[in-house]
DNA sequence: CTGAAAGCGCTTACAG
DNA sequence: CTGAAAGCGCTTACAG
């Protein structure tokens, strides 16, 4: 059995709460002697003890755990910030929970129930499309809760996204001062606004350059099975616009399955088109050297989920707070070539 | 605030014993009337009840929680495997908690130490070096521990491994077979038992064909610092061996060090060299075509990693139950190409 | 300088 | 068919 604070008191004939409160560090604030701090502290080492935090949250109402929800643990950019949201989060004394929404609705929603349920004390989530319903009821009954990489502009929730309409706009732009005349567009998720603002700002560089839109240079790819879809959704764009001399994708993801149908087609793709696309992965070292990218944020992105959260954790115990306040942009860094 | 077993109760003029029997589904059990269930069950669903896990976890001594420590959260195996992790522990009703170590003995410990302190079920370590103090403490209390892609011969401790050395015999013969006679092996970490398997099949394929082993051919990059020291390692293999025609890989990591190692030499790897790899990433596909791989297992890894690791929590239940008993090794799927 | 007691929100053996 | 009570292992206001 694992020994608890009784045992020790027990064996040194005091109270469980005078233990506690060496144990606590809150011995000099109540006043006990030197002798019997070294007494309690020296026992504690000898027995191996080791406080039952779930004790203490069930009675201080905070678990010092907070929950982190990504449509998929194993992509590179969310693993990359889960990294550093783990870190960031380890630093100021919290542990994590995390769960894969696997991009679905209703297992979010389950998630984020059961999270609350298990008590941690807030909630960083990278929200799937349109699941607003269980979402709103956090905000509703104020529970601490931050959102990234996408968010909901109706909601009164804070969020920390990157500049995707600037990014995508200096990165088309760039293109177009390289020489492209017909640039491609590969993107998905369109309902999602995070998407749209990459749109925009593909659109808004061929507007200022006077280029006309082609919506047959357009590409969306289906989430589900992106894989099979991006083939056909590229076969499309070659048909139709036969001279296509540059790509923007709106992920990295896009990227490097158009890389892979490059290159199962034989096609010199460095050589022959203008490249460009959100998020920076090491892959692209070695295969598109010349790729033209803005780089997430990844370090900030964590460091900026988890201080926010922080504060609406904080803002929460005061009923004065605030709630959904922080709504951070944060610029990506260009890597723009020639 | 948030609704309570007794909110329930005095709504609805019933004990909290009877709203708990029928909020658990022992209902049924206990002979609790159809009116009064239904009635709690509208009760519950209408003021939105959540039960309080923590507190649940207090009285029945288990959070349904494992935890997760990882080298590195942000690793494309790794991530993997905690993906799949996470999916199978969800599928039986466990959440996730994850920390990465980021391969510190001291900061595993602390971890191990903290997640126990939780109240974790169970942990899943995929361990650093040679950290074995807190992990033999919690081997000798019989705590539910699973070892995964790492493990300790002399520890009575459960784990799953893949076939490292018949992986890394067999990539290195078909390289011999392919035609190589001066095959250089990049390894890293050597006194995990890990490298040491894959050293020796690497050893034992050049034995088979008469090959005598070459010390200069034998580059270890050490950890901290990689990128920097793969450079150096690399460099004294072309001079010491000019005309190596083989690579053996011991880590994906050190295999696309060394592709922008040669990128930036502009050597034409793919075609100069028979190539082979323990484990396999998307980026290969583009950068190295016909690369031989060992394919790591990750998802039955993730698998067999929490059947094991629910086991191991059962028998803890039973005092007769055996502990790490399970020692597992997974066959990985060789890709050969010519 | 130290302790008895209540309480966090559940579950469950026991009683009727 | 239903309830009173104890207890999980802590913390903390109150008392001395």
């Amino acid at each position: 059995m694992r020994v608890s604070l009784k045992d020790i008191a027990e064996k040194l004939n005091l109270s469980k709460t005078t233990v506690s409160w060496v144990l606590t560090g809150q011995a000099e604030k109540k006043g006990i002697s030197k002798a019997t701090q070294e007494l309690v502290k020296k026992c504690a080492e000898e027995m191996d003890y080791q406080p039952n935090l779930i004790a203490r949250s069930l009675n201080v109402g905070s678990s010092k755990t907070i929950g982190l929800i990504l449509p998929s643990i194993s992509d590179d950019f969310y693993s990359s910030v889960a990294r550093e949201i783990e870190k960031n989060a380890s630093n100021n004394g919290y542990s994590l929970m995390i769960a894969s929404s696997e991009s679905n609705v209703e297992k979010e929603d389950k998630i984020l129930r059961l999270f609350r349920a298990k008590g941690v004390d807030g909630i960083i989530l990278a929200p799937t499309k349109r699941s607003k319903r269980e979402i709103e009821r956090l905000i509703d009954s104020k529970f601490p809760l931050v959102t990234f990489d996408r968010f909901f502009p109706e909601l009164q929730a804070s969020y920390i996204i990157i500049d995707n309409k600037e990014s995508s706009y200096e990165l088309t732009k760039h293109l177009i001062e390289k020489g492209c005349k017909n640039i491609a567009l590969i993107t998905t998720n369109p309902h999602l606004t995070t998407m749209g603002y990459r749109t925009e700002g593909y659109e808004q560089a061929l507007a200022e350059a006077g280029i006309k839109l082609n919506p047959a240079l357009i590409g969306c790819v289906e989430y589900e099975d992106y894989d099979k879809n991006i083939v056909k959704v590229l076969d499309s764009i070659f048909e139709k616009v036969p001279d296509v001399d540059g790509f923007f994708f709106a992920t990295h993801i896009l990227a490097i399955e158009t890389f892979l149908y490059f290159n199962n087609r034989g096609i010199d793709f460095n050589e022959r088109f203008g490249l460009a696309s959100i998020h920076k992965v090491s892959t692209f070292d070695i295969v598109a050297p010349k790729i033209n990218v803005a780089e997430m944020p990844v370090f900030d992105i964590g460091k900026n989920a988890v201080d926010v959260l922080l504060r609406e954790i904080e803002s929460q115990k005061k009923t004065t707070g605030k709630r959904g306040q922080y709504k951070i942009v944060l610029p990506c860094s260009l890597f723009l070539f020639d």
